[in-house]
DNA sequence: TCATACCCTTCATGTTTTCTTCATGTTCAC
DNA sequence: GTGAACATGAAGAAAACATGAAGGGTATGA
């Protein structure tokens, strides 16, 4: 399950990522109204946790530019106040719940459950291709020869690239979203070829063709395979 | 099991909670419709009973909202009156019993029993895998060479696992469950992992086979074994 | 009241799995 | 061919989980 926090306040939002990351979920972060656009048109998440007072553009004008292009996601909007006004313009615009800050951590987690409860009685949280299905809930992955054992970070990699599947990710993309906030963009290591590795590995994709490489650009999972 | 009591009249409250701890459930109480719905958020519970007549919020607003948030916890309604429409009402929303005020303690126990049996599916209150039975009215627990004696905190652990067969629990849930309140999500100990220990020990599963970890995960009692 | 038993939590330490690093090999585009 | 990008295998570091033992609190009964 994909989270995206969206508010100005630092500190909030990581101290919010690391509990939800403790709760398994997959977290990005955005501090201002149009970085939070930027990762939305980028990926696809599950859930929004979205500020109303934003610096660049505010939480009503994100609520309403996403859903004006057909963006579904559950949005759960978050008020300095617990203005009523603020919670009624909200809902107006399509966000489908709300919490007045302060929040305790204990109810927040409990909104974002009912949201997904909500949420998993339409979709189901199974993604999957060509043999292979992946359960973000159970975080369970069978191949084509029974179940496989993944290790959280092949699990996160995976998870992700089945989320952007038919799109190119980058491996800035695909770091930044496994290793959050330790993500260092400037490392010399290559511990994500050899996660991706392991990956192919487990999943019996010796010859790269259900994780293909674009030379130079990224790794992609597509349906036709071309 | 955890049981929310949901009343406005102090004095019924305690007793129904010295009761209901007698039997060896857990207890949390509220005295009105707010307090409840925070309760619930919260945590979870395994069981609500809840009044129609309450402040704040009554009882039907309760179970609106609670059932809106995708809470599908057993409701026991309380009516006043024995008014057959509130019943009628009550039930609509998605209560799953009634019991008219005043009411005498055994009754209520032998909704509650009957509720829980329900919802255990198989008519009788025994969960069980590979040779090992629990029993959730007596707390009984029956291994391969044997009754055992566990603590509450290792039956309840137990119990939740056993409630969740075939799917994989995180520390986090489990210590939600059998700590409520208590459970403080940023602690450095690690009790869980202790009660872990003691209970493998004491079902005789020393290697891990009944109770399987699964790494960075939580733990799961699946009945293959994979 | 005191002693006892029992349970829960904490702490120190041991074990296993997973992550990262590094050295080296391979592939592809130019 | 040559260089850049990607792949691989092995090994040490780090994290996650397991274990044993000790101390504190609470209930029970002499």
């Amino acid at each position: 399950m994909r989270i995206l926090i969206v508010d100005d306040e630092p500190e909030l939002v990581e101290q919010l990522g690391r509990l939800l990351q403790e709760q398994k979920y997959d977290v990005e972060k955005a501090l201002d109204g149009e970085a939070a656009l930027d990762k939305l048109f980028d990926h696809s998440f599950d859930l929004i946790l979205l500020d109303i007072m934003l610096p660049k553009k505010d939480g009503f004008e994100v609520l309403k530019i996403i859903r004006g292009e057909g963006i579904r996601t559950p949005v759960l909007m978050l008020t300095a106040k617990g203005d009523v006004d603020d919670k009624i313009k909200g809902l107006d615009q399509g966000a489908d719940d709300y919490l007045a800050k302060p929040f305790s951590m204990p109810e927040l987690l409990a909104r974002i459950r009912a949201l997904f409860r909500r949420v998993a009685e339409h979709g189901d949280p199974v993604l999957g291709t060509k043999g292979l299905q992946l359960n973000t809930v159970t975080r369970e992955v069978i191949g084509a020869s029974g179940p496989i054992r993944l290790t959280p970070k092949e699990f996160s990699i995976l998870e992700f690239l089945l989320y952007n599947r038919d799109r190119v990710v980058s491996r800035f993309n695909l770091a930044e979203h496994v290793w959050g906030e330790d993500f260092d963009p400037f490392t010399m290591s290559n511990y994500i070829d050899v996660h991706l590795k392991n990956l192919r590995h487990k999943i019996g994709d010796g010859e790269g063709t259900i994780i293909r490489t674009i030379r130079g650009v990224g790794y992609i999972i597509d349906e036709d395979g071309r």
